[in-house]
DNA sequence: CGGTTCTTTGACGTGCATCAAATCCTGTGG
DNA sequence: CCACAGGATTTGATGCACGTCAAAGAACCG
C-alpha cells in the first residue's frame, strides 16, 4: 500500500478528513462536476436497494447510515459528521441507507469522475478501510460490552472523534443511539442518567449538546465500569 | 419469534473474488514475489498490533479475525475461506489478529508489490467495501436479532458463501461461533440443537461437516444472491 | 394553551448468561 | 483391543441484565 504515507498524512489523527470534495488533491475539474445538496434533518440521502452512482462528502451536518429488517427492527451503523465521506459501494446498489439528522449540506460526486481519478480512488479506498475498521470495532462493541459499557464508548469514542470539546454535539436522538448501540431508548436512559449522576456528564441540554464534564473520567487509558 | 422468511430480508453481502494470488489479473511479476504459507490449526498469522506490511490470500483452509478485550473477552470479527483475502490495514498497523482454524495454506503479498500494482489495488479496494458491506451486515445481526436468528442466519449466510453445498465445512468451534454472535457456547449449541430437531441439518458429524437436510428451510425463498 | 413527540423513571417479565453436571470425543499408553 | 485423561459439547436448573409495559414529565409547535 504504497499510500500508507499518503494516507497517514490525509488522516491526520483519529478519523480522516477523507471527503473528496474538501480534499485539497481534489482537481478544478471534479470541483466543478461535484454537486451540491443541502437537506433538512430526517431527510433521505439514498435508501437501500438503489444504484449507487455517487459517493457524498459531508460539508456540515451529521448523516446515520442504517440497514433495517423486515419487521421494522433498525440498526445504525455508522454516525457521520463533517468531513466524513459515504455511499460507496461494491456491487453498484447500496447495502444501507442514509438519512440525515439536523440540517446537512452535503457534496454529491457522481462515480463516473471519481473512476477517472487516481487521488480520489486512493481516497475511497482508504476510506473504506477506516470505515471497516470502525465497523469492525463496533462489532465487539455490540457482541461482548454490557449495556452500560456501550453507552460510555459511545460516548467516549464520539468525544475523541470531534476533537475532545468541551461539549457534544449530538444531533441524534435516543431512539438512534439506542438502534446504534443495540439497545432500547430506555436503556440508553438509564445509561446517561448514570454518566450524569456520577459527574461525567451534564445534562442534555434543548439545543442538542451534551457538556463533558469529567474529561478524565469520560477517556481513562483504557478501563470500562 | 419471527417468520424465519423475514430474518433473510436483509440483502447479504456481496462477496468478491478477492484472493489477488488467485486472481487472473496478477502478473508473473507479482505471483514470483507473494510467498507462500503453510500454517496448522491455532497458528497466529498476525496479531494485533504488529505492522501491516503485507497482505494474505487464503489458498485453501479457514481464517478467523479477531479482536479481544483487556479483560480477555474476545470478538470474532469475521470467518474467511478459500479465495478470500485479508491484512489490509488503513494505518499500517493490524487493528485486528487473524488466526488459522485448521490447517490453511496462504499467500502473502507484500505491500511494496502491492503498490506498484494498479489492479491489485482495485482488487483490494473491492474486497475492503465487500468486507464493510459484511461487517454492516453482521452488526444488524449482532444488534438487532435474537439468539436463535442468530444461529440460523449464520448458518443461512455461511451455506451461500460456501456455494450451497450438501455439507457445510465447519473447521470452527462452537465458542468460536458463539465468539462471533455474541452469544455464549451453550446458546450456540441450543440453536443447533433446534435447527437439528427441527429436520434443517444434520448432527455435526466428527470430520467437521453439518450436512444440510432441508435446504428449503436454511434458505427459504426471498433473498437473492 | 392543547396536541404531539420525545425522554425519563419505575415496576415487572423474559431471554440469555451463568453455573453445574453428564456425555462425547480424541489422543495416549498399556 | 481396552483404560484413562483432558477437553469440547450438550443438557438442565437458576439468576440477572436488559427488554417491555406504563405513566409521568419535558420540549416543541401551532
Amino acid at each position: 500500500m504504497q499510500a500508507l504515507s499518503e494516507i497517514r498524512s490525509a488522516r491526520p489523527a483519529v478519523r480522516g478528513r477523507l471527503c473528496a470534495c474538501l480534499d485539497a488533491s481534489a482537481t478544478g475539474r471534479i470541483q466543478a462536476a461535484a454537486g451540491d445538496l443541502r437537506l433538512n434533518g430526517g431527510e433521505t440521502v439514498y435508501a437501500a436497494g438503489t444504484a449507487a452512482d455517487a459517493v457524498f462528502g459531508i460539508r456540515q451536518g451529521a448523516v446515520a447510515l442504517t440497514n433495517r429488517l423486515a419487521d421494522g427492527r433498525r440498526q445504525v451503523l455508522a454516525f457521520l459528521f463533517g468531513g466524513d465521506t459515504f455511499g460507496f459501494s461494491a456491487d453498484g446498489t447500496h447495502g444501507d441507507s442514509a438519512e440525515t439528522l439536523g440540517g446537512t449540506s452535503l457534496c454529491r460526486i457522481p462515480c463516473s469522475v471519481i473512476d477517472q481519478d487516481r487521488a480520489l480512488l486512493a481516497n475511497l479506498r482508504a476510506a473504506a478501510q477506516a470505515m471497516l475498521a470502525a465497523a469492525w470495532q463496533h462489532q465487539v462493541l455490540l457482541g461482548r460490552m454490557t449495556a452500560f459499557e456501550r453507552v460510555y464508548r459511545f460516548l467516549s469514542d464520539l468525544w475523541v472523534r470531534l476533537g475532545r470539546p468541551t461539549e457534544l454535539h449530538m444531533p441524534m436522538k435516543v431512539a438512534d443511539i439506542g438502534d446504534h448501540l443495540g439497545l432500547r431508548p430506555e436503556t440508553v436512559s438509564r445509561g446517561l442518567a448514570r454518566l450524569r449522576r456520577d459527574g461525567t456528564i451534564g445534562p442534555w441540554n434543548a439545543d442538542g449538546f451534551i457538556p463533558v464534564i469529567d474529561p478524565g473520567r469520560l477517556f481513562p487509558p483504557r478501563a470500562a465500569a
